[in-house]
DNA sequence: TATGCAGTCTATAGTCGCTATAGGGTCAAG
DNA sequence: CTTGACCCTATAGCGACTATAGACTGCATA
């Protein structure tokens, strides 16, 4: 069982990730160094295709690899409590909400710039750039 | 008027922007070079401070350092219609707003997989791993 | 006057997460 | 036997900084 010969194209396909990132993902050590063909190409097993979508997932959910990568590494340490593995989680979720509380903030300023210009003078007459730099 | 000798410390303590950070944008021509003093030292004015400050505003509501060289020309350029500043930033206020959107969706699906663990167990109980990898 | 120390100078390399490019080699189909 | 899609390595670039090394300046205190 999985001694398929998953070529990096098929990965590429299968996890829509550019061949040149999955490179990347195996020089910083994210993934490991699969077999090699005679002919030099990379050989993959289901086992590196299911690592590599665990990771495309985590980067869709916005964590970074290095939190990937403890995930990861957690994952395999199936006894050690879970409190870790939540933690990362949570401290995520935690950026994730800072991050859009600071956005709602922004989005407020830049609606009230752009009510500060009528749309038809020229830049002397709109408040736009005194809206940026109220000195 | 504005002949104030300002140092690149002084700067960097009014607009909280590190040193080396003011220097940076200097390099890269987003800020004029200032004058020298006899010992080399930079020496501002308090035009630069203010455009410095204008920076940093930008920054703050996510312009890229791109964007605000264009909005620095554009607001020098008196006689332009204001459509291209306003447009500048009504652009960027649907960017902001999609990302809200994005990270909203993003927070939902964090916090789903966070309830999946009971906080007490090991990894192997624990549904975070299951819920980021649902095969 | 000497010394210490905060501040400044230049130049270069590192960060993150890729992406792009050059200059090749491999392999299956026509 | 050539075409073309795919693969290989190695290196440099992106944005917006940040960090570091090694040297100089300028001011206060002993």
């Amino acid at each position: 069982m999985s001694a398929t010969h998953l070529k990096i194209g098929d990965l590429s396909r299968q996890t829509k990730t550019k061949v040149v990132t999955i490179r990347y993902y195996e020089k910083i050590g994210l993934l490991a160094s699969p077999h090699r063909t005679a002919g030099n190409y990379r050989a993959y097993d289901d086992a590196a295709l299911g690592r590599l979508r665990f990771i495309r997932r985590c980067r869709d959910l916005g964590f970074t690899l290095e939190q990937i990568r403890d995930l990861l590494e957690l994952s395999s340490e199936v006894e050690r409590p879970c409190a870790e593995v939540d933690g990362i989680a949570s401290t995520h979720l935690a950026e994730v909400e800072r991050k859009i509380a600071d956005l709602q903030a922004l989005a407020e300023r830049l609606r009230r710039i752009s009510t500060s210009c009528s749309g038809n003078g020229t830049i002397s007459d709109c408040g736009v750039i005194d809206a940026i730099s109220p000195d």
